[in-house]
DNA sequence: TCTTTTTTGTACCATTTCGCATTAAATCCC
DNA sequence: GGGATTTAATGCGAAATGGTACAAAAAAGA
């Protein structure tokens, strides 16, 4: 029971954007912390292997509520997919803001991509690929998702190696397109091996020596 | 019916290695071809989403023949797996044996590997990637299979990458473990998006860039 | 022809899965 | 307090799933 204050100093402070005073039986379960939930089990065992009951013991919320909740399995697929591109969003955006050169920003990048991939007991790789993967992926709408995937991947690249060849680190004729699906391809290389199993430091080794032939100087 | 011969001159021709004229009925299948239909499920659906009778079906066995010739489903997928593995050295040793550059040898590699990728009326992706992206990497049997299938692909790349070194094409510098990996990731880069659907001329020219970095002399 | 051997084909079982219908509970508004 | 409203909880039902038992079929060998 998570209760969060009852009507006393109500007005004053308005916490979460909307609360309207809903009507009915209140919830048991918070909808975001629930969706988190969601996708931890999403990432684990992926589309197909990912049953309702599943969803419903980890949530604690059974079948029914999870169904007016979020919908089907596919809604709950492409909601959980949305919450994971918005939850590591943040820590990029933290990286294209710091003033640093390309090698240190591509080396965070990696990182926080790793943090990602590893989470959990048992590394969980990347949602985007794990859709790829699956039979989702024949699914028009989720098909977009992951080619918008693709696309903010690359733009991200992009925009670093963009800006390190106006900071004058890379030649100007560096060829930005070309480097940055190089870049994206180490993501994607770091993801499968990660959720293989590989360990943390073999995975850096690769995202170092990534980032040597990314940014070294051309003849 | 498949029949071949009957009793007729069978001590000079062999054909295959051994038939040792079996006992009882029959099989109405022909092992091989039934392993390549599952392999080409498996492929498009992934490991969970595939149901014993979906195998059933593309083989036209029904399942106890299918249980008994093959085993259970985790079985079925990891002979497929080795099946797939097999279909797809040779073509590679193939590149290994030419006597080309090392720009050559790496377009040729990934032209491969697209015909791969993209075979069948749908995109398929890489084997490999598609494991790892699904709940089959929990097992430890699986994960070996992958982890061989990484370092195999890694070596295939260093081996070019060290004849490149041998034929003076690139400097005695080279880091070769770093180029490999490169190499590999984009590969599975290649593998993803092209699952994806992305289209094969974006693919080549992905392609062609990476070549041209991997390979570019260094400063 | 009759037995043995191997595979096929049908049927079955227990479990899981998805989805929904219905009832019970908890809160707000009057 | 009483109705309205929203959610929780139970449970049903039809279909799918993995796996197996068992009898019929098709061949070889005696």
């Amino acid at each position: 029971m998570v209760q969060k204050r009852k009507g006393t100093v109500a007005k004053a402070k308005p916490e979460v954007p909307a609360e309207p005073k809903r009507r009915g039986r209140p919830r048991a379960y918070e909808p975001d912390v629930a969706l988190g939930q969601v996708l931890a089990v999403f990432r684990r065992d992926g589309y197909a292997a990912t049953s309702l009951d599943d969803l419903s013991a980890v949530t604690g919320m059974n079948r029914p509520s999870l169904y007016g909740a979020f919908g089907d399995k596919r809604a709950l697929y492409i909601k959980s997919y949305q919450r994971y591109r918005e939850d590591y969003t943040a820590p990029m955006v933290d990286i294209f803001k710091a003033d640093i050169d390309i090698r240190e920003r591509l080396r965070r990048f990696f990182e926080v991509a790793l943090d990602i991939y590893l989470s959990g007991e048992q590394p969980r790789g990347c949602f985007t690929v794990m859709t790829v993967a699956s039979d989702a992926i024949a699914d028009p709408e989720i098909r977009a998702l992951v080619h918008q995937g693709f696309a903010d991947v690359d733009d991200a690249f992009g925009w670093c190696f963009r800006t390190a060849v106006k900071r004058g680190e890379l030649p100007a004729a560096t060829d930005i397109a070309v480097l940055s699906q190089m870049a994206s391809a180490t993501l994607y290389s770091l993801a499968v091996r990660a959720r293989a199993g590989v360990p943390r430091t073999e995975l850096q080794a690769i995202a170092n020596g990534a980032v040597s032939i990314l940014c070294r100087a051309v003849a």
